[in-house]
DNA sequence: TGTTGGCACTCTCCACCATAGAGTGCTAAC
DNA sequence: GTTAGCACTCTATGGTGGAGAGTGCCAACA
């Protein structure tokens, strides 16, 4: 037989292909190597396992599966679950008895983008028994929509900004020395501010403080609080991030493959690598469908044993959010994609009807 | 020799006490069971192996050593945790050094109780080498500082609710069929409503909103808002806990005692446990001081490996929160006692400067 | 009465070995 | 191109046998 070495994955003979996908399918729900003889038993196709191990061979040949070791049986290799993703499985649309459910849930919640994204992480975790990650909908940049002042004492002010995306960021302003800090003059201030900057971004709010007048005790201080109000907007702007929310890690941890506690350590630390998951979250806001995150693929030595499968929500040029799935290498995709699919679509919806 | 049965803890003996010690800080450190030959040689006990042997027996059948085999050294019980914190050591003072560096990091941040809490967490984490908690301070009953409304769409507007103890609370009103919703309007509904209820709780608030008239469109709509600001304030008071922030669960994670993943995950899971935690800040915020809670001492099971030293801060009668680490039982019980004791002091000086 | 050296005993840990079982790769026949 | 057969390889499992650590007890001693 000729064993040819590995090829640049040219297109795969059907049978090829149906027994890589039998192959992904029966490890994934097994969690253990396969070998020829179990895949003809359950699998049904029609030839002997003498057969099948040439397959097998071939595949490995190419660099879709691995053994372990000589005697075991054949397990996918990260590019085996890409191939399996790119060009064989059709994303399951998730069950209208599920979609119905999780609409429900939505249903239940409060409506606040805040509750909703936790929600979306909740819900995807328990859908596909991984941990579900979620981030609240940022602008690229973000508007005033309103601007407050609260006293706290004498010196210090509490600075309340409202942005239109539905975010809020609190901020302390301290006084100077000879300034005054009563509520009325905070009321006053913050009265000027929002004639100004409301419906701004920051860089046109800034433009809009240049008038404020120095020899006015009031304007003066609208001016030093709203310096202020453009900073706060752009740091927020600036993050490419905010906050990656995530739920049932413990779903993951239970999966076989991290039966050795430094295993189970470096998937830990892989959801804690907020660094990286920001970088990814922006790479799929600017993609704008599922995109899947296969083992190796990731950069990051932690994150070598997982796969992401995320989406962006939310609405392209106003603010955007990714939700998604953090599981073994060896998840279910196809579930995976779907599920993720169907949130991130609710989540348009929910977004789309509060902008209209 | 008269082995005595389980003695109800009597006062013990000086040496005895000396070489519980000698056995919980050599534990602490090695993490191995430590045997009569090893204390002899690294404490300069002064007696023979032979003596420390009986002495080791003799607080065996007190309860607080143990045996995980035969011929292995001893290990402290939870007991031997508990008498050594009660009655042996005393808290060591953080060193005067690292009180600067921690203050000069407080110093570093901007002065907002949702940075505070965090990076209390983040230093106590790495103070300790342990999982760092905080919560924020939450008031008992809150009082209303400010009111505002947003409008959304022609349909829904963003309740946003300041408290004077610094949290922000938002909302979404949906208006119906007949209301207005344009910004003067919730202009007009918010200056209403910060009249009544500005300084107010939610039971004195509620009762300010009872003389608003019906016929009127305007005071109607505040009605209906107002009712939901106390709604909103209630669910806040009714909170046993906002938030349990953690920080550092690596540092735990690396402990040998859960090398086995299945401890490992029980650790984790521990973690997530905010129900128990709720529960134990608080009884804490309701203690006053700092509060040990070793292994067993947790009711959880997920919890009867690892240990909580957790001490409230912030002004008893108005917002009180907690902060803490949470280790492996055989932790540093002295160091931790001290840097949480620490913190919590920080906190309160803190906390004390912003009410001024 | 408390302390000590001595000693037998127990238990874990580790390395080693043998065996059973799973699954492969190869070959020869169809 | 497919298949049956077979030798081969490697893991997993379980048993064995020291080596080592540390104890508990005892008899002697201050």
């Amino acid at each position: 037989m000729a064993r040819r070495n590995r090829r640049p994955l040219g297109p795969l003979d059907l049978r090829t292909q149906a027994i890589l996908r039998a192959v992904i399918e029966e490890y994934v729900t097994t969690a253990t190597p396969v070998g020829s003889q179990a895949l003809v038993e359950r699998y049904g196709l029609g030839v002997s396992s003498a057969t099948v191990r040439s397959i097998l061979a071939e595949l490995e040949a190419n660099g879709l599966l691995t053994h372990p070791h000589t005697s075991a049986g054949r397990i996918p290799t990260d590019s085996g679950y890409r191939f399996y993703v790119e060009s064989i499985v059709e994303a399951v649309p998730l069950p209208a008895v599920e979609q119905l459910m999780i609409r429900h849930q939505f249903g239940q919640v409060e409506f606040a983008s805040e509750h909703w994204f936790r929600l979306a992480a909740t819900t995807l975790a328990s859908m596909t028994r991984s941990a579900g990650l979620a981030t609240p909908a940022k602008p690229r940049d973000a508007h005033i929509r309103r601007i407050d002042l609260v006293a706290i004492n004498e010196r210090m002010a509490s600075l309340i900004l409202v942005l239109r995306e539905g975010a809020i960021k609190q901020a302390l302003v301290t006084l100077e020395a000879g300034e005054s800090i009563d509520q009325p003059t905070l009321n006053a201030v913050a009265a000027i501010l929002n004639e100004r900057l409301v419906n701004q971004t920051a860089t046109r709010g800034e433009a809009r403080l240049g008038s404020l007048r120095e020899d006015d005790r009031v304007e003066q201080l609208a001016r030093r609080v709203g310096d202020r109000v453009v900073k706060v907007v752009r740091e927020y702007d600036a993050a490419t991030i905010e906050e990656v929310f995530s739920d049932g890690l413990l779903n993951v941890m239970e999966a076989p493959e991290f039966a050795q506690s430094d295993k189970l350590r470096r998937v830990f630390s892989a959801l804690e690598n907020r660094a990286y998951l920001g970088q990814l979250v922006g790479t799929v806001a600017g993609a704008g469908r599922v995109q899947v995150y296969i083992g190796h693929e990731n950069q990051p030595l932690d994150m070598r044993d997982v796969s992401l499968v995320l989406a962006p929500y939310g609405r392209p040029g106003h603010a955007i959010g990714v939700v998604g799935v953090l599981g073994p290498t060896r998840m279910s995709y196809s579930q995976a994609i779907g599920t993720v699919r169907f949130v991130s679509g609710l989540m348009n919806e929910l977004v789309d009807h509060l902008y209209a």
